[in-house]
DNA sequence: GTAGGGTTAG
């Protein structure tokens, strides 16, 4: 029942199971805390727990596990890492899904380095990695110069006894697609099926995204066939997964067209896929198309969720319409659907880039009395403000708190402002920054070190050595050829 | 019995 989010039918045979003397017990609670974790409703979670300590019913591992779960899922891992943190020190000991858990929360952040350690961890700690390890490894992979890293982590697993599943071979076949190779990504599709898997719905979603993108659709047509024949039936999120391909690719006509198809087919799309289609054309400025769909949605009886709203204030921002996102923002606030922190970070982004540094500040200090919590990316974005006008204090001052409040700089985080302090020729305290992205084992990325570089040609080579680390030298010297 | 990976929107 709680899989199927019928809480209140769940609630019931609780009190039913109550009532006749059974005691519930670690793993009745659980099902309840995911149930309602998973609708994002965490009173409930508390209330629950609250009721778990009352009957005397300790938390077991899979309670932390959800619990970490549901905090990596909503982009709070350090929140979830204090919790793994506990459990190493005073238990229950952490298994192997705990550090899956913790390992795709920072894949998802692409802390690469968190990952690493995290591995080191769980080998030093006895636990072999399994195919989830190797799959969460791949699938953090998006960029071109990490196919040879995916390629060298497909073999690795042979070697240690585990044979690729039909996820290990969706992640390789999802990078190959989003680079445009679909030569390669054929040729995987074809080896998974010599190596007798099944190729299911979502390899067939990646792959028919790919030729959409690229236009080739008598390779679409071919697929989409020989998928019906191995009696797979598209779904609402196959046709919204190609609907947004073609969206980001601008072909925005191309995934109205076959919103109407998937209609045409008896596939009900679902609010994703009205969000999805409304992102396409708020992208190409079609504000009249973005109108009809959401009166479309309205008039059958589907609503707008928060995501719906964040896409709306974003399109008016980027379309330079602010002051219609903040009309739209406001009447959040005053509605049922809540802003969440990604709406203020939204908002915040565009405020800021707009000039309009008092607004920003006030939404800003407004966050935290709507009960939400700000993620590296608020803060990011005030800090890049505060750096870019020179307020250098304060946004050091505003570094230090954000860390003492529990959210860590992560390596994209450090890496922005060191940037960002090399534009305004802070030498000095970008070495601090640089010197916290050594301590902290992550690594400069390439648009850092091309900066750089860049700063080292015009001539003052030897004088900012002795302002940056040493470890950073080689960088200058390469400016000076 | 309850928890983890590869397609979808901010």
């Amino acid at each position: 029942m709680c899989k199927v989010h019928a809480m209140d039918k769940a609630e019931e045979v609780l009190q039913q199971m109550t009532n006749r003397g059974i005691l519930p017990n670690s793993a009745t609670y659980n099902s309840l805390i995911h149930g309602y974790y998973s609708l994002g409703q965490c009173e409930e979670v508390d209330r629950i727990l609250m009721e778990m300590s009352r009957n005397g019913v300790q938390p077991n591992v899979v309670t932390y596990n959800i619990q970490m779960d549901y905090l990596c899922k909503s982009g709070r891992c350090a929140e979830a890492r204090k919790i793994f943190d506990s459990m190493i020190s005073l238990g229950p000991k952490p298994t192997i899904t705990t550090y899956n858990i913790l390992l795709h929360g920072y894949a998802m952040e692409k802390s690469f380095h968190d990952m690493h350690s995290l591995i080191d961890l769980m080998v030093g700690n006895g636990i072999a990695p399994d195919h989830y390890v190797y799959n969460i490894l791949i699938s953090a992979c998006d960029k071109e110069e990490m196919v040879s890293e995916v390629m060298h982590i497909f073999k690795k697993m042979r070697q240690h006894g585990l044979n690729p599943d039909v996820a290990t071979y969706g992640a390789v076949v999802n990078l190959l697609c989003s680079m445009g190779r679909m030569d390669d990504a054929m040729y995987q599709y074809n080896q998974m099926i010599t190596e007798g898997l099944a190729p299911d719905i979502i390899v067939f979603s990646t792959l028919i995204s790919g030729f959409c993108t690229c236009g080739k659709w008598e390779k679409v047509h071919e697929l989409f066939s020989e998928m019906l024949d191995r009696g797979i039936c598209p779904n609402t999120v196959f046709f919204t997964t190609i609907m947004d391909r073609l969206c980001k690719n601008g072909r925005v006509m191309e995934a109205q067209d076959l919103f109407d198809l998937m209609v045409h087919m008896g596939v009900k799309p679902d609010v994703c896929t009205y969000n999805t289609l409304i992102g396409g054309f708020l992208f190409i400025g079609k504000m009249d198309e973005v109108r009809k769909l959401l009166d479309n949605m309205v008039s059958i009886g589907m609503k707008p969720d928060v995501i719906t709203y964040n896409i709306l204030i974003d399109g008016y921002c980027k379309n330079g319409r602010i002051d219609d996102a903040l009309v739209v923002f406001r009447e959040m606030l005053a509605g049922k659907v809540k802003p969440c922190i990604i709406t203020f970070n939204i908002m915040l982004g565009a405020l800021l880039k707009g000039g309009r540094k008092e607004e920003a500040k006030d939404l800003f200090d407004g966050i935290w009395a709507k009960g939400l919590v700000p993620t590296v990316v608020t803060y990011s974005l005030m800090i890049q403000k505060l750096i870019e006008e020179g307020s250098l204090q304060e946004s050091d001052d505003l570094f230090l708190s954000m860390e003492k409040n529990g959210c860590p700089a992560n390596s994209r985080m450090l890496n922005a402002i060191v940037r960002r302090l090399l534009q305004k020729g802070e030498m000095p305290r970008a070495g601090t920054y640089l010197s916290k992205i050594d301590e902290r084992s992550f690594t400069i990325e390439a648009s850092t070190a091309s900066l750089l570089t860049a700063l080292a040609s015009v001539g003052k080579c030897q004088e900012y050595k002795g302002l940056l680390p040493e470890k950073y030298h080689s960088f200058l010297e390469q400016g000076t050829d």
